[in-house]
DNA sequence: CTCACGTATCGACAGAAGTCAATGCGTGAG
DNA sequence: CTCACGCATTGACTTCTGTCGATACGTGAG
């Protein structure tokens, strides 16, 4: 790595970029972690299905059919998106409801901007 | 699918969810690939990196050290990053300068919490 | 208790993704 | 022009990921 030219208008000592600090790998990690869970179009699609919902929830027995995968491929993704913390998963009776957890995208992606 | 009890308070023969409509696999798929160039740990300490620094943009030749990869690999994830639109190219000289496209994440954030 | 039903888990498989060494491509210095 | 340098591309390999069928689990109905 040599010095590139200064930035115009720069003090031309200066180097193209300063080194800057690389964030903790855990928070790295967990950012990655969420981006990733919607870094697949099926998942992208199950979460804009629960967010649109009038209910503002739904069972995995309606979102199958959506998003034409098999039932144990769509609970496998709803997990992924609850270890992710984008959704909440509830138990009501044999049903298992998923509701979106608003905060968590917003701050995963407000963090990275910043 | 059957009908899964109501919720409480709604209607009593209104099923658990509302087939909501799908978004359009194009977008899901475009959202998506936003989502996953973020999905990798390396990707998002080198948009922290870029986003971080002093100049608003560094060049390859400092990236490889702080993530500790060899150029190949670098280079290969800034290639995603382009593509996703999360990071703009610019050769200037023998160097490629990397500044972030902010709207984009958060374009992407919104259309999914909308 | 027993059974049907919704959901999660397991095992297996094909395809995608991350990584590196080697190499090719442009650009500026000399 | 020629060479050194920064970066991108290629090829190969390993690991991860998405998907399904089969199966196990838990719950409410009867």
């Amino acid at each position: 790595m040599s010095i590139p030219p200064a930035i115009e208008s720069a003090a031309d000592v200066a180097p193209c970029c300063v080194l800057g600090e690389p964030i903790d790998d855990t928070v790295a990690q967990d950012l990655a972690r969420v981006f990733k869970a919607l870094g697949d179009p099926t998942r992208v699609k199950l979460m804009s299905l629960i967010a649109g919902s009038t209910e503002g929830e739904m069972c995995v027995c309606d979102l199958t059919e959506p998003v034409g995968l098999s039932q144990p491929t769509v609970s496998h993704h709803m997990k992924l998106l609850v270890e992710a913390g984008l959704v909440e998963r509830e138990q009501r009776g044999r049903w298992a409801y998923y509701r979106p957890t608003v905060d968590t995208l917003a701050a995963a992606a407000k963090s990275l901007i910043t």
